[in-house]
This record gives structure tokens, sequence and C-alpha cells, in this order.
DNA sequence: CATCGGGTTTGACCTGTGTCATTGTACCCT
DNA sequence: AGGGTACAATGACACAGGTCAAACCCGATG
């Protein structure tokens, strides 16, 4: 093995702990790489995989920004989240065999691949891969939980201080700022992901900016006030 | 092996093609039995877990009725689902190994039990229960996608509707009535799951009645116009 | 059988968010 | 540089669903 192919490989990616190969060791982490193929090229605005695909591979994504939506027949798309740097794509496609929503690119992007199948047989001789995917699995579920809070019972303003702190704390996880961010989506991406209309979202950072918690120039938000912000997220404060 | 350990296993169970050991074969549900605990009761009101609690085990329903609460600090709730017969609980938890919400029984109800750990290890032994698990995580994350679309972008009555709907369903894959239901739930609960209050849905369920899509009594339900009813669900019509 | 209390229904009114329409802004392309 | 095409901000108004309050129903309990 040769340099070039220890850069390429996860033992030596900058995101390995919070990827796919987290808590493994380096021998498990080079067999795991053995399946993989690595850094793909998403540009922005393409398609990842799309509603019916079949199932074949998850996704790591390996730099970049991407949405996962899921259309109603009516036309209507509800956004189910917003995917960076070291999460899984595809989670939901083993369920059926098929990719239940599309997955969209919102800055040029790179992913990992791996085959399901393979991963699932190394599953088998890992028990600590097979250990973190369950584990994987569930913090889906996690986030959907608070999604689910989010959208069933917080107001509007609540939401979106919600979404932004929760934002902030993904980009500090990664080291990269939490306080200066650029936002990858559109208000109406925000909006449908927040269920709410993109002049809503509009209206809510004018006012978080006029009341000086946020700095807010187009996609460029910086955080002023976290903690007033913070408090925004429940409906004590007054 | 007596008649009476016979009919306390998962060979013999009623529900086993909805459960755990759906698709295992008997060797292999034999072997999953030795590790579970059978038809535990869990009466009317009790909680099977609450948030904060140390998770050891999965609980496979056996019969009965569960709501699952994640609560606020602020004190307001959100259930994230209603499950029955067949239906796991726990999942949630295996990502920080601890509960995250509640689950509470709303009818006199039983569970299995089994300690994830062994079962881990079983899904080490045996493909095939790991690739159901897989599968059944995943279907958790496609249900749950499927209440963000609810939440995040139907009307209130759409709402009701496919909350309809989808009980009948899940009541005639279990080969109970799909027209004759008694809700197991509160109107606040069916509120709580579906972001409204409960008078929004008393007044559409007295709605639905008016126009003759459903008989309501109290909690007894009857759908009288499933097709209409099942276009309800969506904006289309008017 | 009467009482009690949680759950449900219904009404009148209010408000947060959606809708529609206009203008503003920034970046991409030639 | 200019001009076109998204995206974003803002205002005026409408309405779905929330809020508050009252009455009702019905099953449990003594």
């Amino acid at each position: 093995m040769n340099l070039h192919d220890l850069k390429s490989v996860c033992g030596s990616c900058t995101i390995r702990e919070l990827c796919l190969p987290a808590g493994l060791s380096d021998e498990e982490v080079h067999l795991l790489d053995q399946h993989m193929e690595h850094r793909q090229v998403v540009s922005k605005g393409d398609y990842l995989y799309r509603v019916g695909d079949p199932f074949r591979s998850l996704f790591a994504i390996s730099s970049g920004f991407f949405k996962t939506v899921l259309l109603h027949e009516d036309g209507r798309g509800q956004i189910t989240g917003f995917q960076m740097m070291g999460e899984l794509l595809g989670l939901e496609a083993i369920h059926s065999d098929h990719h239940v929503c599309d997955a969209v690119a919102l800055e040029d992007s790179a992913v990992c691949t791996i085959p399901f199948d393979q991963f699932e047989q190394l599953g088998q001789v890992m028990v600590n891969l097979q250990h973190r995917f369950n584990k994987n699995l569930s913090r889906e579920i996690v986030r959907e939980h608070n999604v689910m809070m989010l959208l069933g019972s917080m107001r509007s303003e609540e939401r979106l201080a919600n979404f932004l702190i929760d934002l902030a704390n993904r980009h500090a996880h990664r080291h990269q700022s939490s306080v200066e961010m650029t936002l990858r989506m559109t208000r109406e991406d925000i909006g449908s992901y927040l269920g709410l209309k993109l002049e809503t979202v509009s209206r809510l950072l004018s006012r978080f900016h006029d009341e000086g918690l946020l700095e807010v120039r187009g996609r460029r938000v910086k955080i002023l006030d976290r903690n007033a912000l913070a408090l925004r997220r429940t409906e004590a404060q007054h």
C-alpha cells in the first residue's frame, strides 16, 4: 500500500471519528475500506438518489451538504433533514430496498459509498461495526423524534431558534465556526423543514436581526447573542 | 419441553410473523426464544419505561396498546407514536443507552422482553435476524418521515384522515376489523400526535360524522365511507 | 341508583401564520 | 458593464386553528 492509497481511505480521513468508521480499530477500518468507494463527487443541485431508485448502497458524506426531500402525490414536498460531513444517507431505504426520498446536494459535495449487502456481511464479522451501526440508526430515530416535537408543539419562533442552534452545534462538532455560518439552503427549504412558509422564515430572521440576536445578510448568519437565542427555543421567557 | 412451554414461546405465537421472529426459521426462532422473557403484563396506565431509564432490553408488544411520549422541559409533551401488537418498543434508546421517551400502556397489555446485548450477540450468529432488525429500524425511520410530512405540510383535516386510515390499516394487518375500531387514546393524545388541540380533533371527528364518513360515539369509531375518507388525506379534492 | 370526575362536545372569539402581491437584492451570464 | 433570473424582504389582509368557557356525556364507584 502506497502513500496515495493511504490518503484516500478512511484510516487517514480527517472526519473518521464522525463517520462510519467511528470507534473502529485500525484493522477494522482497513477492512471496511476495502469495500468502499471513496470520495465520489456530487455537484451542487445533483441528486444522489431519487424516490424509487433501488437501494444498493449507503452513502457517507465526505464533504458538502445535502437535503432529503419526501414528496407527496399532490406535489407538496417535505424536507426531512439536512445532512453534513460525516453523516449517512440512505438509511430510510433499507426497509423496502428502495429509496423513499430524494437526496439533493446543496453545494458541491463528495460521498463515500458502500454496498449494503457487503456492509451487512462485514457486520457479521465485526461486532463493533454492527453495534455502532445500530446506534447510528437509533440516533436517526431520536433526531426525528425531536423534529416531531418541533413540528408538533412549537411555535414558529421556537422552531427557527432550535434550527439555528442545532446547526451551530453541528458546525462546532466539525470544528467549524458555530458563530458565523453560511446557510446552504433557501428560506423555502428552511420553511419546508420547519413546517413554515418562506415568508415566515424571512420575517423571523429579520426579527431576530432587529432584536440583536443575529446578524443576517442573505445566507450569511452570525449569531450575536447565543444565550438569548437559546432562550427562544422554549416558551418560558417573554 | 411440555405443551405449556410450547404455548408460551414465539414459535407458537399467533403474531409471530408480525413480530421480531418474522422471517426466521423454526430453529432460529427457538434460539431467539431462549433469550426472551415472554408475556409480561403491563397494566393500563403503567409505564413500560421512562425518560432516563437505563436501556437494557427491547420490548415486543405481545398484546395491548402503547403510546410513546417525548417531554420537553417546559412541560409540553409530544406523542411520537402509538404502538400495537407485534411492534417493538425501545429502539430510540439504543443510541444513548438510555430511554429518551416514556412508554405508557393505554390498555392492559403484555410484552416480551429481550436483553439487547444478548440480542446483538444473536445477530452475530443469525444473519437473518440482523438483516430483519436493520429493516425494522429503517421502517421506523420511514414511519417518522411520514409523520414529519404530516406535521409539516398537511392541514388538520388531512392529518386526521391519515391517522384514521393508518390505524385502520394496522388493524386490518392484524386481522382485526378495520371498519369498527375503538380508539385506545384520548382526543388529547390524538391531538398531541397530530400537532393539534383536542378541541380541533373533536370538531373534526364531529365534522366527519356529520358528513357521513364516520360514525363516532365516544371512542367507538366506525368508518362508513372509506374512499371518501381516504380522499380527505390529500388536498386535491374539495 | 345517585354521584362523581375525567373526557368530550360545542360555541364565540382571537391570533399566529398563511396568502397574495410588490419591491428589493445579489449573483450569474454574455 | 448590463440585464436577467433566481432568491429574499416586506406589507396588507384572510383564515385555520388556538383559546377560553360552558355544558354534556358516560362509565366507575360507593
